[in-house]
DNA sequence: TAGATTGTTAATCGATTAACAATC
DNA sequence: TAGATTGTTAATCGATTAACAATC
């Protein structure tokens, strides 16, 4: 969410197609395409070949268009009349996101929430491994957590480099935040997923998304009655 | 995040003040108020005494008049000049919110996600407490988890009453997901945490919002590079 | 008073939706 | 062909930002 006051930035990728093609990518697309892609890998599983921008959109409570509309920005997928290939779609849409190959995180803070993380499924049946964490208490440096193994912080600069990592996703005491994310920042790391409720500063360069737990709740209780 | 498909909703409670009041406020205000009061609860800890919009904004990444604008949906709480009084507007947000008497969550389905938040400490310190958890298997039922009792999902109608649960936190596997959260509402729960990837179909008097993992990681991974 | 910062308006920007010709 | 559904445009809606008179 608070990546939402990053500005909008153009597709990284060449894209012939439709009209929208070559326009700024909203954010928000990006987010929902994410969304398709889930949908589609359920209907694979269902063996269904054909799917219609109606039903993608019933299926995540959108308009019917929006769909439409934010495939367009990418190309002409689909057929009228028909609809769209299950399949076909659905590889297209990992590709656009980058996730047809694997893509590797590492997890600062092995606490509460990043020992979940380690075992959480989520991530891994979306293609997205974990393969590093990183704590600085002695006691779990050496241990593996999910298959994980722990690594002393100190060590971060040569294990990013060996292990390729992709994302980092922040897991650490707030106080510790912004400390971390700039040594994350100094081993090349890129792009992060915050879990810190901090805002983060970061060079242009670099991408955060944000996850705060605490805010979605906070927004429920409002709208309590 | 998909919370946005939800209609802008007016506020709940009579409002006097700037000449935003009486104006619907936007979901994203709602949000950002939830940022405001942590960053004036650090503020308050510092013991701080004043706090212009300007510098509100700056802990978030946020520009000062979207700030003043969204304070000025409920009312004129600073003094030109000045800035605003930390611990007043501290105060009035948390009433705004609903969060400054406790607010009682119940978490459904013990897996590794639930029983993370179960530990988790970032909930309590904003004021929400998790009073009961749920789920189907036998084994966990009866015993503790982070000091949170587990009943059987069959006494839900009953513990859901006796203790006066305000919202629910849904973290059941995906196929159950809808059947829970069906029963969840037909127990008189209005607000719904969803953490499971699925969309709900819930009637227009209940509120979902919903936290989703991949999709945070998915579109990150479209901006490297 | 001089300096600072609010509350508010108007301008801009971005995202969603409705409608429909084009296409299979 | 008749029916269905796409891709696209134009209209609407909502959110953010700049600018400044009013106020302390």
């Amino acid at each position: 969410m608070s990546s939402d006051s990053l500005p909008t930035v153009s597709a990284p990728e060449e894209r012939p197609g439709g009209s929208n093609a070559g326009k700024k990518i909203p954010k928000a697309v990006i987010k929902r395409l994410s969304l398709y892609s889930r949908i589609l890998q359920n209907l694979e599983i269902l063996d269904r070949e054909k799917v219609s921008s109606r039903e993608l959109a019933q299926h995540l409570g959108l308009n019917s268009a929006q769909v439409r509309k934010d495939l367009a920005y990418f190309g002409q997928f689909g057929v009228p009349g028909l609809g769209y290939y299950v399949s076909d779609l659905r590889k297209r849409i990992k590709r656009i996101l980058g996730t047809d190959r694997g893509v590797r995180l590492a997890l600062v803070g092995v606490g509460n929430l990043g020992t979940a993380l380690l075992s959480y499924g989520g991530f891994a049946r979306q293609g997205f491994h974990i393969v590093a964490a990183f704590d600085s208490d002695k006691r779990k440096v050496g241990s593996t957590k999910g298959g994980v193994p722990i690594h002393d912080i100190a060590d971060l600069e040569r294990v990013a480099r060996e292990q390729r990592i992709d994302i980092a996703v922040l897991t650490v005491p707030a106080d510790h935040a912004q400390a971390v994310a700039t040594k994350l920042i100094d081993c090349g790391i890129t792009a992060l997923l915050n879990f810190v409720p901090v805002h983060l500063k970061v060079p242009d360069s670099v991408r955060v998304h944000y996850v705060d737990l605490s805010i979605e709740i906070e927004s429920l209780s409002y709208y309590l009655r």
